[in-house]
DNA sequence: TGGTCCCGCTGAAAGGATTCATTCGACGGA
DNA sequence: TCCGTCGAATGAATCCTTTCAGCGGGACCA
């Protein structure tokens, strides 16, 4: 451990600038600036910078190469009390996500060209989705996109009333917010068929935890993806008429290899396990192959189709719902609404199951 | 295809608000309403906000119930203007990768428990990293953490002027930015000697493309992580008298299937592959899981020890620079920088090999 | 020739918070 | 009783950009 502590050494000179309190450098050019130098008004040199209507080829000229000579930029915050801030934020629960950074990958293509600049607000220690929701709304950003159904969707309501909302994964209706969603229904039952034809009964579920205590608005407003996942699975086990297992864990898949080892272990260990999203179903999957056993053993799917899944030495069978679309698709509803839409609109994206090598027929059914 | 393509409805209700232009709603509230709300000033009001001396209990409590009953919150654009935006800024050009989201995930500790956010500005399509630098300079973030060796120090200083800033995995020296690497040198070294000592010849290094055209900085500021990775490698191929082999591929691992697959069909391919990162090694992996082969065919190494190579399924002997340590490291480097020192510091991180089954001796040697 | 209209450009106000110099009030000491 | 002091609170200036009303002058039309 202490080997990885990092080992410091400082610049060789005392800094060639006076060493007393950071030293405020040549403060950046300002608009005003520009403006002296090129002989023109403030406002002038706004038109220029933003491509407005009623500027001279002279005047653009004189203007922009004055901007060169100063290397000005604009400071976003100044701009963003007047006008736009040019950026649109995006709360992402946990970083290295890949079926979010799928999303972000979506969102990333849609946006070259435009000028809005992405900017992400990872989750803090500790924080909730409200407090990043909040803290990008705080530095106004022109739109935000959020993946969490776990908030009050009043509280969102009140959020969208001033800047663009896109929320993913959510099921609610609200006239105010865009939502996207999967098909959460559809892609859990082809997962139950599959597993059902290949010749599987005990089938456990791994899920996250529920939130707790239960939101007053819960149910009101349509459910989570991981509940409707999740209750597809009951019905389906119902309908066989066998009990149905369930285990939750933590999202970030920290708890699924324990959880898993621990199902492998007991009496009469499930033939299959349904993960409620890929994360889980990696960490299942190391479990799966540590205890030596296979798909023949114990089947495996998951939910997202991460990039990882398609791995040959991994070959995850998961549901694609396409997070590729999903943010291209929240992009565009930003753009949408920031050129003026003012109805709320729900986009539904298909879910298709990908089978691969880790579902199989059991060998002792 | 169009099965991915998303479903749309128009919301039930053509919206109870007036539907001309996008209504601005109750604007939000202001530090001037709080103001008037509780009978002071602005300037108390932005006291007890700041949690600035001067202010007496009874006046916290009412400016607090104002803003309480307000649901105030302070524009961070205006905050920015003349004080400090809170606001830490992280440059990541690939939000997918894993060896970054463990640099953000040790970020992400230390930030816990101070009045600072992250946020995270990706890399747009065809956007160079100087760029996303800019961006964040721009939005007036009070630090920023950038992994790019591939910008001009020059031009880096620049930014320091006024941004602290910390660079990772530069292996310059700078009077105005701090930076943090790891020890290239040695972690490379180590798998050279792993794979020599399991009886190694021909080993392959596959590594990202080097720059073009070449920058006119390069080399005179220390070189790239990748390129010293390369030359060490190629020290100890001419060590041991066998010519090297160097592929190159793009830095996401998009062609590191491909390389391999055309590698392995080659007339005498090597019994090793050294990728440049764990990334490469993946696509590596999956190119020799699929033609049939395994460690005591292929063995492969790989660089940065990310959390799937434990996976039992991937088992990936990679170099493990501790990207959680940097990331802490580089906040820790931030906040001493905004805590007033001006001294420049360089850190390094220790690199130690991770032992896994993706290495073997060879079969036929 | 006189009146309109449009174009290019300017000056001043606005936007929300912080900072700093100043005022006010209370209290202690002489 | 008066003065000095110190803490609490305020007003005005400031940060940088956009917006908007308005101005001068040339082109066009009658």
């Amino acid at each position: 451990m202490t080997s990885a502590e990092p080992r410091r050494d400082d610049a060789r000179s005392p800094a060639p600038t006076p060493p007393p309190s950071a030293d405020p450098g040549p403060r950046p050019s300002t608009i005003q600036d520009v403006a002296r130098e090129a002989g023109v008004s403030r406002a002038a040199v706004s038109k220029v910078i933003r491509n407005a209507y009623g500027v001279s080829d002279r005047m653009r000229t004189q203007v922009e190469a004055a901007i060169e000579r100063l290397q000005y930029r604009p400071r976003v915050a100044a701009r963003a009390m007047r006008g736009a801030s040019f950026t649109l934020g995006f709360e992402i629960p946990q970083v290295g996500n890949d079926f979010l950074t799928m999303i972000v990958d979506g969102a990333t293509e849609v946006l070259a060209g435009t000028p809005y600049q992405m900017i992400i607000a990872p989750l803090g220690r500790d924080q909730k989705s409200d407090m990043a929701i909040n803290s990008l709304a705080d530095r106004q950003v022109d739109g935000i996109v959020a993946i969490s159904p776990r908030v009050d969707p009043a509280w969102l309501e009140r959020i969208a009333e001033h800047t663009p909302l896109v929320m993913i994964g959510r099921h609610d209706r609200s006239d105010r917010y865009d939502t996207i969603t999967g098909d959460d229904r559809s892609g859990a039952e082809q997962v139950m068929s599959h597993l059902i034809e290949l010749g599987h009964r005990r089938i456990t579920h791994l899920t996250i935890h529920p939130s707790r205590p239960e939101p007053p608005w819960a149910g009101q407003a349509g459910d989570e993806p991981h509940v409707i996942r999740n209750a597809v699975y009951r019905e389906h086990m119902q309908a066989l008429g066998v009990e149905p297992s369930v285990i939750h864990t933590l999202f970030d898949g920290s708890e699924a290899h324990a959880a898993t080892r621990a199902l492998l272990d007991s009496p009469d260990r499930p033939t299959a396990i349904f993960a409620g999203n890929d994360t889980l179903a990696i960490g299942v999957l190391s479990a799966v192959a540590e205890a030596g056993l296979d798909a023949s053993d114990v089947s495996v799917v998951g939910y997202d189709d991460v990039p990882i899944a398609r791995h040959p030495l991994v070959s995850l069978t998961s549901v694609d719902q396409s997070g590729i679309v999903m943010g291209r698709e929240a992009v565009r509803l930003l753009l949408e609404r920031l050129a003026g839409r003012t109805e709320a609109v729900q986009s539904q994206i298909a879910a298709e199951l990908r089978e691969r090598r880790s579902s199989a027929a059991p060998r002792r059914p």
